[in-house]
DNA sequence: GCAAAAGTGTTGGCTCTACACCCATGG
DNA sequence: CCATGGGTGTAGAGCCAACACTTTTGC
């Protein structure tokens, strides 16, 4: 993780007033989902998802692979935008308004210039599928800390955060089979047993080794590459790569 | 349809900026899907969907709801948000500025009051699904006509609407048969036939008469009752009407 | 009774599942 | 050569599509 500079929330001018995005960035490890979620370095340590605004010369997927490259440090990633969040009750919350006070207690700024940030918002949700191992968590500025949790052991976030992680996981769930892109979350070679562990986790349910293989080798995206010697006293397995179906 | 009283171009005030609802709302006639699509009554006489914007005081679902109910007459209205346009090339088109233009020559008023809608527009598309009988289409205070188009012979519509036209018919595939909500696009009471043309529209391809009526009928959510007399020399067909699966 | 269309039953093929079997690996 | 886990083959169940057969209706 890095440290950002000193902290100041962002300014109204450039961005598109009352919309945001949220992110919910999932890295796979451990037989678990996780979820890349920051703590603010506000009281209480509210937790939230990364997220952001709009800017005028940015259409929302930039927006949106702009603070995954922000929050990841990685250049190519996969997202997917699932839903918008707009019902009136989910920005009522104090808990923009406490940032925003806080804010200006600290630096003595005018809170004015900040206040834009408690209106009501309504954010749009994206997901993203990342291989956990070459993610660099960066904290922004207004972090405490960002960290890796696990799907079943989220902590209380502000506002609607938790629905929406709840909505994307449906939506992941949803695609993972349909859209091939189960192995965004896994390194570049893989063993068809880590791909079917991914695949149990993700629909928590257990799929039968011999089928599971048969399934997913004969959709035709994987390309066989050397086995793998893990030293073990048994057969070494095959990795397998990702290959897209033809055109580019 | 309706007239409205005199053109005036909504003012700034009371909404979110820069957001927009476009909704695709589906009818069936004809064993074809149609799409409602006022004509503008500006100079070209330019087709858009309809739509509209998102008050401080209502969520986005409330607002889809509102302009549905606007433009259709109708209370309770089945609708679905499917996804949002955002891309910066999408409003950069000149129709908008005209319209803002004529505007001002016609009523003699400050262009720069309805400026505003010259901006670039993050759009959050809906689809709705209605009965077409009992739609009255409404025409808004700058429309020319309102109409409904089969999806085959659609006018060319302002900015990307002939695309978000598309992707909601991608969306209304991608649901119909795992929501069940083709219900909503017949009347209360319907023949198999007509459900089955229905799903032969949408899906553009033949259904087998046999299969498609076990088939539906072993969803559980149809309720056989009285035939239908049509006085053809053959065999009445019964009326279904669609039930709830239990919960309320 | 005849034509037309609705409703029901039957057969065959395809797919998915469970499970058995063989193969490679290192101790 | 044995234990372990990976890869492949096979039989059975279940689902779906095609199609045949029966029933109803009005002339």
């Amino acid at each position: 993780m890095q440290d950002g500079p000193r902290f100041r929330l962002p300014e109204k001018e450039g961005f598109i007033e009352q919309l945001s995005i949220d992110c919910v960035i999932f890295g796979y490890r451990d037989r678990s989902l996780h979820v890349l979620v920051p703590k603010l370095n506000f009281r209480g340590g509210l937790s939230t998802l990364p997220g952001g605004f709009v800017r005028q010369d940015e259409s929302i997927d930039e927006a949106a692979l702009n603070i995954l490259k922000g929050r990841t440090g990685i250049e190519k990633i996969y997202l997917e935008q699932f839903q918008v969040f707009g019902d009136l009750e989910r920005s009522t919350g104090p808990f923009m308004r406490d940032i925003v006070r806080e804010n200006a207690e600290r630096h003595g700024e005018n809170a004015g210039e900040v206040a834009w940030l408690t209106r009501r918002f309504v954010s749009i949700g994206y997901y993203a599928l990342v291989n956990i191992a070459k993610v660099v968590p960066v904290k922004s500025e207004i972090d405490d800390s960002i960290d890796w949790h696990p799907l079943e052991a989220l902590p209380a976030m502000v506002m609607d955060h938790n629905k929406i992680v709840a909505e994307a996981l449906k939506a992941l769930r949803n695609d993972l089979d349909r859209k091939l892109i189960g192995f965004n979350l896994l390194p570049e070679r893989f063993t068809m047993q880590e791909l079917r562990e991914l695949y149990e986790t993700v629909y928590d349910r257990a799929f039968t080794r011999s089928n599971f293989q048969r399934r997913i080798l004969d959709l035709g995206v994987l390309e066989r590459l050397e086995k793998k010697f893990t030293g073990a006293a048994n057969k070494a397995p095959y990795l397998y790569r990702f290959i897209l179906p033809d055109q580019g």
